[in-house]
DNA sequence: GCCAACGTTGGC
DNA sequence: GCCAACGTTGGC
């Protein structure tokens, strides 16, 4: 494993650009968002149980012309209760959730920097050392998503990314 | 817009 | 607990 990747694991998370892109996380306020909404238990065990400070972040631009990687970002805080599923007005309500006993979670992410060069699926579904990846999977539609160091280091090398948390 | 695949709901 | 119906995801 290299160094990059070293002090965590990596996750995939999924965005339609349309709906909050990474160049919205860009500018964010310290470049940085929480990451909540998500309305599937599988991921939902994943934001709550397995995503902790430091694990890196593949930002995927989902139901886009084209589909792929479009940045690096990094967990900044670990999984906690998802806000909006207490806020009436939000599209994400969930009435039957109890502050005492959240079911929904939310992770906190910090934009790293785009890809040099966007990673379209199409790139990704040619890359034989990419055919496990959770991803290109057949049916495939988690929106928090595993990624395996090996295949972390062939979708930034594809990108052309230099991680700036390691350069001199 | 189409539709395959998947997750959730709810009747029984 | 089964499973049909329904809603959503997401590539194409």
């Amino acid at each position: 494993m290299s160094a990059r990747t070293r002090a965590g694991r990596v996750w995939l998370l999924k965005s339609e650009p349309e709906v909050f892109s990474f160049d919205e996380l860009w500018r964010a306020p310290k470049r940085t968002t929480s990451w909540g909404g998500v309305r599937n238990y599988q991921a939902r065990n994943l934001l709550r149980d397995e995503l902790s400070p430091g694990d890196l972040v593949l930002f995927y631009h989902s139901s886009s012309t084209p589909s792929g990687v479009a940045g690096v970002a990094e967990v900044v805080r670990g999984g906690y209760p998802d806000p909006t599923q207490f806020d009436a007005r939000d599209p994400a309500h969930d009435p039957a959730s109890t502050v005492d006993e959240p079911r929904w979670y939310a992770v906190d992410v910090r934009a790293l920097g785009a890809l040099p060069r966007f990673v379209p699926l199409e790139a990704m579904r040619a890359e034989r050392g990419l055919a496990g990846m959770v991803l290109l999977q057949r049916g495939s539609r988690l929106s928090v998503q595993p990624v395996t160091p090996a295949e972390a280091r062939i979708v930034l090398s594809m990108g052309g990314w230099k991680d700036p948390r390691r350069s001199p």
